[in-house]
RNA sequence: CGGGAUGUAGCGCAGCCCGGUAGCGCGCUUCGUUCGGGACGAAGAGGCCGCAGGUUCGAAUCCUGUCAUCCCGACCA
């Protein structure tokens, strides 16, 4: 069968490329590093989209948008940032075509439509937003200002992969400006709060909060603070990052305030952001090797209903019974699609909607009709069971978030085995070549340290734990005295 | 940008070593039988063999170049 998909212990890359497209979500496209995000792809990310925006409203945020393209002086104005992001830019130079003279029926760049100033399409968009900003802030009644942004950006990546690193992706930026660092730094935490929230919650996947070392901070911010994911193979993923960005865009831009005494002060910033990316975690996280495993509360079908039937006499009647269901089942908000088409069997059908992760099956054949009763199917466990069609809806309502609650704790109860403390180098190079997963560690706070890690083993630290307790330890690496356990991990 | 691999029908592939005018499975179309875990039979449609040169009477096959994609690195969300 051509939907055939790869074992995950098998060949883990092949296994997660299947998932992705044989699930239905995304194709790659003619664009070098890009993909076409399919229907089905794209009405999970809406459903994504639209819980994190009614969360951002919910805490004071309002949306706006800005231009796709970034002035190159706009991107050079904050020194780190414009370091950072610098070998990964895409340039516009001209703004015309023309005929090519020389090869019939072809187009080149018109010389003369050299461009004074490149335009960089947008990395992120600190720069053209505090160049805004700096117009609409006077005084501290301004403050805070709190904007968020849906929009799709372009990273000129070496190495791309479907969802997780793609030359554009789409997503939400959070920037704010604030009138103190308490305010700031208060906003931060916030909005970290409220993507672990989100994640956990909507996409039953958990997460670690913690604080970037230095060397893996967004380039520009003072601090970056994130949530971290654990996926099946044992590598990390940054779900989400909030950023502290000081003063630094206050200064580059010149975005000042008049305070209450009548003096002139920078403003506090922070930026925060989430991308497609989820939907890699999303999938590694949660997929097996019949496909994808939907959590209920984001699916974009979280019931699917496929007949059984022998002839049109049949065929009639449980259509007339399946739309009674799907309209009971709109009635208390479930999305529910109906396959009647007559161009796969059912059991066609049912390897289909499992690739697709849909969370509840229902079967209505002539058998049930006659009882009254309907085969009900979940994804996750695998679970059959027969049951009456009175009361259907709030059974499977009961059913949808017992469902997400069970991936929740699964995918939990995984992670939690895979957090290893280590005490000693060889064993922190043992369990990250065996189990892998995150190590909690001792470490000496140092860059050095932190780099030669990386070069003898590939582990980066993906976060200082916000949540971690006290404790003098020594270093893993070098020896040297320790206050906290950080955690480790190889990543994507 | 380095290492590896692959470009042949919508998808997955065989054929290439040893040149002779393209094949298999799935899908698609029509008809019939089917339908409770990826149905079966019969008849069909569909291909500049990635692109450009070269060798040859003749190239999917040999040679040169080129482009693209995937995987593994370095880089990153």
């Amino acid at each position: 069968m051509s939907k055939e998909i790869t074992s995950r212990d098998k060949d883990y890359s092949q296994w997660y490329n299947d998932l992705v497209l044989k699930g239905g979500l995304a194709d790659y496209s003619a664009v070098r590093g890009c993909m076409v995000i399919k229907p089905y792809g794209y009405a999970l990310w809406e459903n994504m989209r639209d819980v994190l925006d009614r969360m951002f409203k919910d805490t004071g945020h309002v949306n706006a948008y800005f231009p796709l393209f970034v002035p190159r002086t706009f991107l050079e104005k904050e020194e780190g940032h414009a370091e950072g992001f610098a070998k990964e830019c895409a340039v516009v130079t001209h703004y015309r075509l023309k005929a090519d003279p020389n090869n019939k029926g072809k187009l080149m760049v018109d010389p003369d439509s050299k461009l004074e100033e490149e335009l960089i399409v947008r990395p992120t968009s600190e720069a053209i937003i505090w160049n805004a900003y700096r117009d609409w802030i006077n005084s501290y009644r301004d403050l805070p200002l709190l904007i968020n942004q849906w929009a799709n950006v372009v990273r000129w990546e070496m190495r791309t992969r479907l969802f997780l690193r793609t030359t554009e992706f789409l997503w939400q930026e959070g920037h704010t400006a604030h009138a103190t660092a308490e305010e700031a730094l208060e906003e931060t935490v916030k909005m970290l709060g409220v993507y672990a929230d989100f994640v956990e919650n909507y996409m039953a996947v958990p997460v670690i909060k913690g604080v970037k070392t230095p060397n893996e901070r967004f380039a520009g911010a003072v601090d970056t603070y994130c949530i971290e994911a654990l996926m099946q193979d044992g590598k990390a993923l940054q779900a989400g990052t909030s950023h502290f960005l000081g003063q630094n865009f206050a200064k580059a831009f010149d975005v000042k305030y008049l305070n209450r005494d009548n003096q002139q002060e920078y403003v506090w910033a922070t930026s925060w952001g989430m991308s497609t990316r989820l939907i890699g975690a999303l999938i590694m996280a949660h997929g097996d090797d019949q496909g994808l495993i939907m959590p209920p509360r984001i699916a974009p079908i979280q019931v699917v209903i496929v007949p059984i039937y022998k002839g049109d006499e049949q065929k009639k009647l449980i259509d007339t019974k399946a739309n009674e269901l799907v309209q009971q089942l709109k009635a208390v908000g479930i999305r529910v699609k109906y396959d009647d088409s007559d161009n796969a069997r059912p059991g066609w059908k049912f390897a289909e909607y499992e690739l697709k992760g849909v969370p509840v099956r229902l079967a209505l054949g002539a058998r049930d009709l006659e009882k009254n009763v309907v085969e009900i199917a979940r994804r996750d466990t695998k679970e059959k069971a027969s049951v009456s069609l009175d009361g259907l809806a709030s059974h499977i309502g009961a059913l949808l978030e017992d469902f997400q609650k069970n991936m929740f704790e699964k995918a939990r109860a995984y992670r939690d085995t895979h957090i290893t403390e280590v005490n000693s180098w060889e064993e922190f190079k043992e369990v990250l070549n065996g189990k892998a997963g995150f190590i909690s560690a001792h470490w000496d706070g140092t860059g050095e340290t932190e780099e030669k890690i990386k070069q003898e083993t590939k582990a980066t630290i993906r976060c200082i734990p916000l949540n971690g307790k006290e404790e003098t330890g020594t270093c893993v690496y070098s020896g040297k005295p320790s206050q906290q356990r950080v955690l480790f991990a190889l990543s994507y």
